[in-house]
DNA sequence: ATGCCTAAGCCCCTTAGA
């Protein structure tokens, strides 16, 4: 059984790409971030003419998380973590969605990227992940198959980046990002890209601009921690890289885990 | 030191992304 996140940032612009990929690797449950679109948007007829029913958590303009499953209707647990954007007033953001679908907790993120670092965006983003902690602990104790996954939007070590110096005033890879990050494996969940590639070089986003795709300058920001009731089942996990050189592609490419039964 | 590139909105420029 494949489960499979993906950024596709935009779910307009990206339609086409997107059903392509679900046709050609077919996940039981496909979790995406960046739909980019208000819940009216979403096409999620499109989804059904291919088999998978949705639920999602829209917002005007950005953001925006969905969970596709294969042939069953995913049953809903949460959306949000109950957190402010960095903006007076603007209320909370459209980054977490959670649900149940074949007996497996999925809960689908899509955290702040947190630049320009320092600033009220980065504060956000930490406390964003101190949100998603208490949650990850709830769930934990619940002692249900979970996995916790999407743009995570931190590069965990150095060995996930292509040149650790470029990236090195970036929000995605600042000591308390990182801290944080190693705070939720520190509690016991498995990231399951890194436990099967421990010598790191794998890469889940590379940028439109510079010629990033074309040199290979990416990094491993999109990650999916599994509990230890998945954790045992884990079979593969891998990156469906060739989807970024297409047409119209995102700057994510999916990444995907194989889990027993 | 900056732009590089892409998507969306209410719109031919700004905001946001990472």
């Amino acid at each position: 059984m494949k489960i499979a996140s993906f950024n596709i940032n935009g779910i307009k612009a990206r339609l086409p790409r997107l059903k392509e990929w679900l046709e050609e690797s077919r996940p039981a449950i496909a979790c995406l971030q960046e739909i980019k679109t208000m819940d009216e948007g979403f096409p999620a007829s499109e989804f059904e003419a291919i088999g998978y029913k949705a639920i999602w958590h829209g917002q005007k303009s950005f953001n925006g998380v969905a969970i596709l499953a294969d042939g069953v209707q995913p049953k809903e647990i949460q959306r949000g973590l109950g957190i402010d954007g960095p903006k007076e007033g603007e209320g909370e953001q459209a980054r977490y969605l959670e649900a149940e679908v074949s007996g497996i907790r999925v809960c689908n993120l899509y955290l702040p990227n947190g630049n320009p670092h320092p600033g009220p965006k980065f504060d956000y983003k930490l406390a964003w992940m101190e949100k998603l902690r208490e949650r990850m602990r709830a769930v934990w104790i619940e002692e249900v198959p979970t996995v916790v996954l999407g743009d995570y939007n931190v590069i965990p070590e150095n060995k996930d980046v292509w040149a650790p110096k470029a990236m090195a005033q970036d929000a995605l890879m600042q000591p308390e990002s990182r801290n944080a990050h190693a705070r939720l494996l520190a509690d016991g969940w498995t990231d399951a890209i890194d436990t099967l590639n421990p010598r790191g070089g794998v890469w889940t986003y590379w940028d439109y601009q510079a010629g990033a795709w074309q040199r290979d300058h990416g990094f491993r920001i999109d990650h999916l921690l599994l509990s230890p009731e998945l954790a045992d089942r884990l079979v593969a996990a891998g990156v469906d890289k060739d989807h970024r050189g297409r047409e119209k592609a995102s700057d994510h490419s999916p990444v995907w885990i194989e889990i027993d039964r």
